[in-house]
DNA sequence: AATCGGGTCAACCGCCGATCC
DNA sequence: CGGATCGGCGGTTGACCCGAT
């Protein structure tokens, strides 16, 4: 009859996640991979919930993740896809590659929102025009049904291209060439290393005996960080290199990324070169080629992943529809003001 | 230096469709 | 088939931080 409960309501730990924790759940999944959530508090010891544990994996511990510092072309897709799709923040995380829901929904509630409400009333100092809102509004539903209509059928691609592998796919299109961007997975890689380094500098900063067993003890024997080795493939001093009793230096430079890497990515990596971090590996992020990590692509081991799309064949075969782009045109002015009206007007939503 | 108030964001809550037994 | 749980989502909360007084 049913499931076995995930996890014990009793006893269960709340409240923020300590390095500790963190490093614990990172370890498991490194080795067995995401998914199966049930099992990790009981696998590993954590008294977390399940769903705690999927939480903080999907929302700060998952490689891939871009964290504040929100561009200004990221305020405007954000504003764009919230004025199209409403509050469905997955839906428009879909399109921010490195950003997560609950992200999005926090930047939106604490600084757009406020934004806007400022542009508005602005805005309805200066002008004072029912009429042209009502033609709007119209405008609006139709562009919001034709979203959803879009919306379905990208859905159903997606579904499909996971058997057929086909290319026509509309997040991560890059506006200002209306190509797609190579994502390689050194952003992913640069990500997680981050997120990872920040745990363990924080660990170390806050419990200097903590350090030291990081350093000596802990990590070789959280069973997959002693194979955290790094082939990128590119010129980075890291290539290759394997993490066994780091010292706090030695974690330092290795994981010096910073998040400010979308620069210069395409320049140390061919496109072709990726970083995956595969669960099989058990840790070890390891180069394969024509294998991209993407949002919205997910393998077998619920990575995401984009498959046998070049570089090439990004920019040259993948058409855009006319939603997208008028979507992703910042050249279009009359466009952005639309929608700057509609991200205002939102009572029709 | 202490207090207050607003801003920020990680994490929790509750709902719902999907899935399992 | 039906009940129980999982996984994902959006809304909300509360702890923490920081500037103003």
């Amino acid at each position: 009859m049913g499931r076995p409960p995930c996890c014990d309501k009793i006893g269960v730990k709340k409240g923020p996640w300590t390095p500790e924790e963190d490093i614990i759940l990172v370890s498991y999944i490194q080795e067995h991979g995401p998914g199966n959530w049930r099992a990790v508090p009981t696998n590993t010891g954590l008294l977390r919930c399940s769903k705690s544990c999927r939480l903080r994996w999907t929302n700060y511990l998952r490689p891939g993740i871009k964290r504040g510092n929100f561009t200004e072309h990221e305020e405007k897709m954000i504003i764009h896809l919230q004025a199209l799709l409403g509050n469905r923040w997955a839906a428009i995380a879909s399109y921010l590659p490195q950003r997560t829901d609950n992200d999005i929904k926090n930047y939106w509630n604490t600084h757009l929102q406020k934004k806007l409400k400022k542009i508005q009333g602005h805005d309805q100092k200066g002008k004072s025009s029912s009429s042209s809102s009502q033609s709007i509004s119209k405008g609006q539903w139709e562009r919001r049904l034709q979203t959803d209509i879009h919306t379905a059928k990208q859905a159903l691609c997606d579904a499909l291209s996971l058997n057929k592998k086909t290319t026509d796919f509309s997040p991560n299109i890059n506006p200002s060439t209306n190509s797609f961007p190579v994502q390689t997975s050194t952003n992913t890689y640069a990500s997680s290393a981050d997120n990872i380094s920040r745990l363990l500098q924080n660990w170390m900063k806050n419990s200097p005996k903590s350090s030291q067993s990081i350093s000596n003890n802990s990590i070789t024997s959280q069973s997959s960080f002693n194979n955290l080795s790094i082939g990128t493939g590119s010129s980075s001093s890291l290539s290759e290199g394997t993490l066994n009793a780091p010292t706090p230096e030695g974690l330092d430079s290795l994981f010096s990324f910073n998040s400010s890497y979308n620069s210069d990515v395409s320049q140390s990596m061919s496109a072709d070169e990726v970083v995956a971090f595969t669960p099989e590996n058990a840790g070890i992020f390891q180069v394969e080629s024509n294998k991209q990590y993407l949002p919205n692509f997910k393998d077998e081991n619920g990575f995401l992943f984009q498959e046998g799309i070049s570089k090439q064949n990004l920019e040259t075969e993948v058409p855009l529809t006319l939603l997208e782009n008028w979507l992703f045109d910042d050249s279009n002015v009359q466009t952005q003001e639309e929608l700057m009206g509609i991200g205002i007007g939102m009572e029709w939503l």
